[in-house]
DNA sequence: ATGGTAGCACGGCTA
């Protein structure tokens, strides 16, 4: 069995101790990292390294930044959304991604899967170049996926997207009208990648659970559960058929020190 | 109650 998590660190230099306890706990064999807000230099690299991960890092001074960690080693990484975040004059570190060579049964996964790690942009408040950002890189993202399933390949797509893609997906529909993460744009986005034929892992092992990923810091969301599901996991069908689960380790968003977002984790045979 | 929390980095931005 293979178990591969995303989550959210808010600051891997921050969250160590967080994240060397869940890995003691939950031993992932992959883990994406999101919003690691360090330089390459600054990611605490000896510390996976000495915890058995091949590690690839594409960080961002403050900002974003995102990690890809493997106990097998990965192959053709790429860092930056392709033909977008490196030829931008405002580079943000959004999107890592990496090859693992599992032994499957099926021939469209024989050249590995692909796991594609991404912190999509937040994209608030609307009516700013924040908004439009968001909405040009999700739809580059997008449009990516269109091509790379057009290929037939098999992937996970997995991160922190910033959208919440229905009411269940949200405590309080209503007043979340109009933010960046529930509007229209975004949803519809979503909606292209289930119409793709992409399976939403969590929300298929739990169709009347909300499944909740973040809960902010302030106004003592988690204690009265005032989350929202924007982390997910969305597969090609050849590893879809491979999944024994997927769930989201709510329990550790209790920790002290915790990451406003919760890690999510998908088994899979292989 | 025009705040409230957290991280980066040390003022203000981002979420």
């Amino acid at each position: 069995m293979v178990k591969i998590v995303s989550w959210n660190v808010n600051s891997v230099r921050a969250r160590l101790q967080n994240v060397i306890d869940f890995i003691q706990t939950y031993q992932p064999d992959i883990l994406g990292l999101q919003e690691i807000k360090c330089v390459n230099e600054q990611f605490p690299l000896d510390v996976f390294e000495d915890l058995g991960y091949n590690c690839h890092i594409f960080g961002q001074k403050s900002y974003n930044g995102v990690a890809l960690l493997s106990k097998m080693p990965m192959t053709d990484i790429q860092c930056g959304l392709p033909d977008f975040d490196l030829n931008s004059d405002n580079p943000q570190s959004r999107y890592i991604a990496g090859h693992i060579n599992f032994t499957l049964n099926n021939t469209s996964a024989s050249k590995g899967i692909e796991i594609i790690n991404c912190y999509m942009p937040n994209g608030n408040p609307v009516d700013t170049p924040k908004h439009v950002y968001k909405l040009a890189w999700t739809r580059h993202l997008v449009d990516l996926i269109r091509q790379k399933i057009d290929n037939q390949e098999a992937f996970i797509l997995m991160g922190d997207f910033n959208i919440i893609p229905t009411d269940f997906d949200v405590h309080d529909p209503d007043g979340w009208q109009g933010d960046a993460l529930f509007r229209d744009d975004v949803k519809g986005l979503y909606r292209e990648l289930n119409f793709m034929g992409l399976t939403d892992a969590i929300r298929h092992f739990y169709p009347s659970d909300p499944c909740f990923t973040f809960w902010d810091y302030q106004g003592r969301a988690r204690e009265q559960d005032k989350g929202i599901r924007i982390d997910h996991f969305l597969v090609t069908p050849d590893i879809s058929e491979m999944m024994i689960s997927a769930s989201v380790i709510d329990t550790v968003r209790d920790a002290p020190k915790a990451s406003d977002h919760a890690p999510i984790i998908l088994e899979m045979n292989a």
